[in-house]
RNA sequence: GGGGGUGUAGCUCAGUUGGUUAGAGCGCUGGCCUGUCACGCCAGAGGCCGCGGGUUCGAGUCCCGUCACUCCCGCCA
């Protein structure tokens, strides 16, 4: 926290007018100890707003910023002058001829201030503030650009709505909490930056216009003017480029790379546009991967991560299907110590009727410990029941294992002591737990105990705070049947190694092989997915065939990737951590819209800049487009342009 | 595409069972105040209660529609 603090005061911003931002003190007090007015003295500023300290009294210096707040005593007034870098109070009294000028500005206003540093007396030294000990005594006052009333409050911490912090996006900018979120935001590219060179990636630039990818989100659409009839499509991500890249013999590649994709957005899901941490690297096994990333995520983490504690690498690897079992979710929260059990099993044929016809018909039945619940009221079991049934459940049913080993409740009457005794056993209970159980089929199974082991984890409060546990989920299933149409399809992505290569993809059930594809998750999100691709193209035309896509097809759609694979690609993996998450992560935002500095609404428009917008019905013609909209509103049909 | 929530002053919000002139805090304007730091005190301006329709003697409040913002599902290889 304080050397995050330590490194915004005193970073070297890039767009001030002059070339010492912070001078030497010396200088500037040489300098006015020459020329108290001093016209030599900067047009702006000797100083910021988060300098002055007492070594700086009794020398004149001039600051300029916003005015952040008033206190105005009537014949004594304060003004507080924020910049990027502090708060500095600024005095005068009705004794100056300032006086008037300077109680008539309006907050927000940009000011500049000229006048002696003077310490204020112990008892009006404000701590809170850096510049704190001291004040800045009004010789000369400018309101060198006057504000408007403001339409949020920059000084406040109350929550304008969000069309309004949007719309005014720079005001909100100037807000103490956004200030802070996007210097982590950008602190923290540069640490992985640095992370990431230093373990010999290098940087490259990948394009923007580029080809639209049949597989995958919808893409951004650009016209052609040369080309008519012809579109670029924005990159979802530079996944062909940066295989390219690898089979252009580049060994280590990595980008903060733009990925654009039409679709709707989430609260952690900006729309139309994000940021990856977008690596490959060639001659590897998942392994490197790991070992290449795990450190550089482990750095940022504990460098800007506010004393959190850190999964030290290795981080846990967690097959993808252990993960759906103990975990109900492919991204799970190890910060909640519940973990899932698969009891139907036990169930079968037991007294506990519903239970054993379901999983007579095929269903299973998942046990979701509920440590120390047994000290619970009733009412913790009946508000979770209904919940449930809220949740299109019938109910959600539960054992209660008393202090002294005594199983109650509805289900636990039925059940025999030594299937109460196992049930025990393999959920990992002790005396004074309780346990729910889910019985559905098993994907739904899964699905609903993941969403039950969050909820009675947050009920109980046993999820873990101030930590970031992070793991890896692996050996996701190469194929996946669709459940509409009942074919085939890659689940993933399919330029993935599928494991056991070419002799796996001629002789497994295709349901059955799995990729060599891995997600790394913490905390419950999912940072970024990524694989150990496959170079080869005779396994690619297979893995393609078996997802029903024809030799021609493959070649029609990935013609670029296809033709580069044919000429001696490097076994080559990496792996895309989203940027934006990650900073979410670090400044605990529940929104990712907050860790962004101008972000699109939910309906991605851009309400500040207008985007996206009508144009002119010339440039349509230069792009040989004819828009063709549904007929909704009258008002829009007259937009419609010929030519 | 579907479901939920919200929409009242420049901003954040309150507004009871449908009942007189719609309130508060901050901001804004004016007045008082020489040590505040969310300064304090007094006064004032500021409202198409998102928009349209309906029910009613009477609607910010109830009903229908619509628009906007937001959260979720679908979607996001």
């Amino acid at each position: 926290m304080t050397s995050l603090a330590g490194r915004c005061l005193f970073r070297a911003p890039v767009r001030l007018p002059m070339k010492a931002v912070v001078p030497s003190v010396s200088r500037a007090t040489a300098r006015s100890d020459r020329n108290p007015m001093a016209e030599d003295m900067h047009p702006y500023r000797t100083h910021t707003c988060g300098e002055l300290r007492s070594e700086h009294v009794e020398s004149t210096v001039r600051i300029s910023g916003w005015v952040h707040r008033k206190r105005d005593h009537g014949q004594l007034l304060f003004l507080d002058i924020r910049d990027d870098f502090g708060i500095t109070q600024v005095v005068t009294d009705v004794s100056s001829a300032l006086f008037e000028e300077m109680e008539k500005v309006r907050l927000e206003s940009v000011v500049r201030v000229t006048g002696k540093v003077v310490s204020r007396s112990p008892e009006t030294v404000n701590p809170r503030l850096l510049t704190g000990e001291v004040e800045l005594r009004a010789e000369s006052f400018d309101v060198l650009a006057a504000a408007a009333q403001v339409p949020l409050q920059v000084n406040s911490d109350e929550d304008a709505g969000e069309e309004v912090r949007l719309r005014y996006r720079y005001l909100d900018l100037r807000r103490e909490r956004m200030h802070r979120n996007m210097k982590l935001r950008t602190d923290v590219i540069s640490a992985i930056r640095r992370g990431m060179e230093d373990q010999g990636f290098r940087e490259f630039q990948t394009p923007i216009l580029t080809a639209s990818s049949p597989e995958g989100a919808r893409d951004f659409l650009v016209p052609s003017r040369l080309h008519p009839g012809k579109f670029y499509a924005l990159p979802q991500a530079p996944q062909m480029f940066k295989q390219l890249l690898m089979m252009g013999g580049f060994d280590k590649y990595f980008q903060i790379a733009p990925c654009f994709r039409d679709e709707a957005s989430r609260a952690d899901r900006s729309p139309g546009e994000f940021y990856q941490l977008d690596f490959e690297m060639s001659f590897v096994t998942q392994d490197d991967v790991f070992n290449a990333i795990e450190p550089v995520l482990s750095n940022v983490f504990n460098e800007f991560g506010g004393g959190r504690t850190v999964t030290a690498p290795p981080y846990p690897r967690i097959p993808y299907e252990t993960a759906m079992l103990k975990y109900g979710s492919d991204k799970p929260d190890l910060r909640n110590p519940i973990e899932i059990a698969d009891v139907g099993e036990i169930f079968q044929g037991s007294g506990f009727g519903i239970f054993a016809k379901a999983v007579g018909k095929g269903s299973v039945v998942r046990a979701i410990p509920a440590p120390g619940a047994a000290a619970k009221p009733r009412s913790f079991f009946d508000k979770l029941n209904s919940w449930a049934q809220k949740e299109g459940k019938p109910g959600l049913g539960y054992i209660v294992y008393g202090e002294d080993g005594a199983a109650k409740g509805p289900i636990a009457k039925n059940l025999d002591a030594e299937r109460l005794e196992r049930i025990k056993t393999e959920a990992g209970l002790r005396n004074g737990d309780a346990v729910f159980f889910v019985c559905e089929p098993v994907k739904e199974a899964a699905r609903f105990a993941g969403i039950v082991r969050t909820r009675v984890g947050e009920e109980l409060e046993v999820i873990e705070r101030g930590a970031y546990k992070f793991c890896w989920i692996v050996d996701f299933p190469m194929f996946e049947l669709d459940e509409e149409t009942g074919k085939i399809e890659f689940s993933h992505n399919p330029f993935s190694m599928p494991q056991g290569g070419m002799e796996a993809l001629e002789t497994q059930d295709p349901l059955l092989i799995k990729a060599a594809q891995y997600d790394i998750v913490c905390n419950g999100v999912e940072l970024s997915s990524g694989a150990i691709r496959n170079h080869l193209p005779e396994v690619m035309y297979r893995a393609f065939a078996i997802a029903g896509y024809s030799a021609e097809e493959v070649e029609r759609e990935f013609s670029g990737m296809l033709n580069a694979l044919k000429y001696g690609a490097p076994p080559h993996g990496g792996c895309a951590p989203g940027i934006d998450r990650i900073v979410m992560l670090l400044a605990d935002e529940p929104n990712i819209r907050e860790i962004v500095a101008f972000p699109m609404n939910q309906r991605a428009e851009d309400l500040m800049m207008g985007a996206p917008a009508e144009v002119p019905a010339e440039r349509l013609r230069e792009l040989h487009i004819k828009l063709a909209l549904p007929p909704k509103r009258q008002d829009e049909t007259k937009t419609s342009v010929t030519g």
